[in-house]
DNA sequence: TTGACATATGCCGATATGGACATATATTTT
DNA sequence: AAAATATATGTCCATATCGGCATATGTCAA
């Protein structure tokens, strides 16, 4: 089977590891607020999560993969430390958003809308 | 097979939507993206992503379903509009981590993130 | 009514994901 | 060295997800 077979069938899903998907996981998310101002290790998550130790240490490691945490070794323990710098780019997207979720959808605003949406779909026309 | 087992069995994944799932998937922000400022039919969306229509529903219907678009019947077409009050939480999460990412990790600061674990370690030995 | 257009949905295939469990690896203690 | 402790990883299972394609449904026009 040539290569480019195989690129194809390969071409589907890619969702994995950026910090949009590593934070879309409940859990993830819980451990990085664990995380906020000091570091912990692997038990103490787990322990504090109530989830099992393999488990954290599975999450631990995609977060790591995206860079949002950084492990140091101590002895016996791996010690996990936020870094949030890779939330940053979510926090940008978002706010893009703001003015939107304040805005109130009242009839005035819903109708300049569908004025705007006519004329372009009329324009669009072919 | 009674009832608890079956229930056990399911209790595995659960990820399935909210808006922080919703936004994980990149063709969807940038749908929302295109949602600002003006509502828009399915086909202007699928070919401005340049993704086929029924994917387009699919992803429209995941941001439906999470409250992120409503749809407005106009003839033959449904108009779908940007709602973004469900990035609220998203953004309130998010916001949370603002003090860490512009945190410098100097020397002094990983010295006193040290010792503080050192006590912390110290103090929950068993 | 027929046909064109717009959209939603069902099915399939491939892969990703999350969890449980067992186990491998590394470090410290005895 | 052996035991205890801490963590990472591999395997298995069930399900979720994404994409393509075909098709069903609904609306408008001729």
């Amino acid at each position: 089977m040539p290569i480019w077979t195989y690129i194809f069938l390969m071409a589907r899903a890619a969702t994995t590891s950026d910090a949009f998907n590593a934070v879309a996981e409940p859990q993830r998310r819980r451990i990085l607020v664990l995380l906020k101002g000091r570091e912990r290790p692997v038990n103490e998550l787990a322990r504090a999560l109530r989830i099992t130790q393999p488990r954290t240490s599975k999450h631990l490691r995609v977060l790591r993969e995206v860079g949002l945490v950084r492990v140091r070794e101590a002895g016996q323990q791996r010690l996990y430390g936020l870094d949030a710098r890779g939330l940053q780019p979510v926090h940008e997207w978002v706010i893009g958003f703001e003015q939107y979720w304040n805005e109130n959808f009242d009839r005035l605003n819903e109708y300049v809308k569908r004025l705007q949406q006519k004329e372009h779909a009329d324009g669009k026309r072919r």
